[in-house]
DNA sequence: CTGGATCCCAAGGGATACTG
DNA sequence: CAGTATCCCTTGGGATCCAG
């Protein structure tokens, strides 16, 4: 659980941030959705992100029992993270995230070429 | 624009997060859903975060065209906080966090009656 | 009533190097 | 491959006081 919110006293919303709340996670998550991952997937499928905090991310997600991690015992070393039968309740609200974030990626795009001194940024 | 995210490399989910991700900001825009709302009345619905914070996030809010600051020069001050056209557009996914949040809450609270050491925390 | 200003500590988080 | 460990700077965020 993290620990920076209260799902007791907090509104609904609040309680959602207690497992959500956290710098990379609904990413990874929505990377879990189709299907188990291993640690360097993960990693390239977000590129933003540092090898140490995706790491911290995962560990956090594994003790909300949001995620399972699997350690295949080979060399070398083979790990894999995927969804809990809880984690995948979440999936409605990441694909909600996703849409939304389609959205505003448009609209941020439109108000790139709209504005002058914005786009100008890149030239 | 939370300067956090990169809404350009990221992925769909994290183009959202450059709006959504700030520490209240799910919250305060939670319960602006049903109506503007004046600071005082979103610090009362939003005990856990300070003064101080709900001032900040609300301001990011606002750059980010998100909600809209409205001033009516009254004394004593009157100010509220609403909605924009654009941050109406968030409100499927604030109810689907609110949703399962609810759901989140009422697992924590059957998992608590289950498991002795979690419910002895509070005796 | 609605904040702004300041102080200050803790946590977040990046870079890099190392390891079974 | 899948991490740990360390260093170190930045940001978050609480407490408190001040102000129009």
């Amino acid at each position: 659980m993290s620990r920076k919110y209260d799902w007791r006293t907090g509104c609904d919303v609040e309680a959602t941030l207690c497992v959500l709340g956290g710098r990379w996670k609904p990413v990874l998550l929505f990377h879990l959705l189709d299907g188990p991952k291993r640690f360097g997937e993960l990693c390239r499928l977000t590129p933003n992100a540092t090898q140490r905090m995706i790491t911290l991310q995962l560990r956090e997600l594994e003790e909300d029992g949001v995620i399972i991690r699997t350690v295949y015992p080979e060399v070398p070393p083979h790990v894999d993270y995927r969804l809990s039968e809880f984690g995948q309740t979440l999936e409605p609200l990441l694909l909600s995230m996703r849409s939304w974030g389609e959205d505003f990626k448009r609209r941020q795009s439109g108000l790139q070429s709209e504005i002058p001194e914005l786009s100008r940024e890149t030239g």
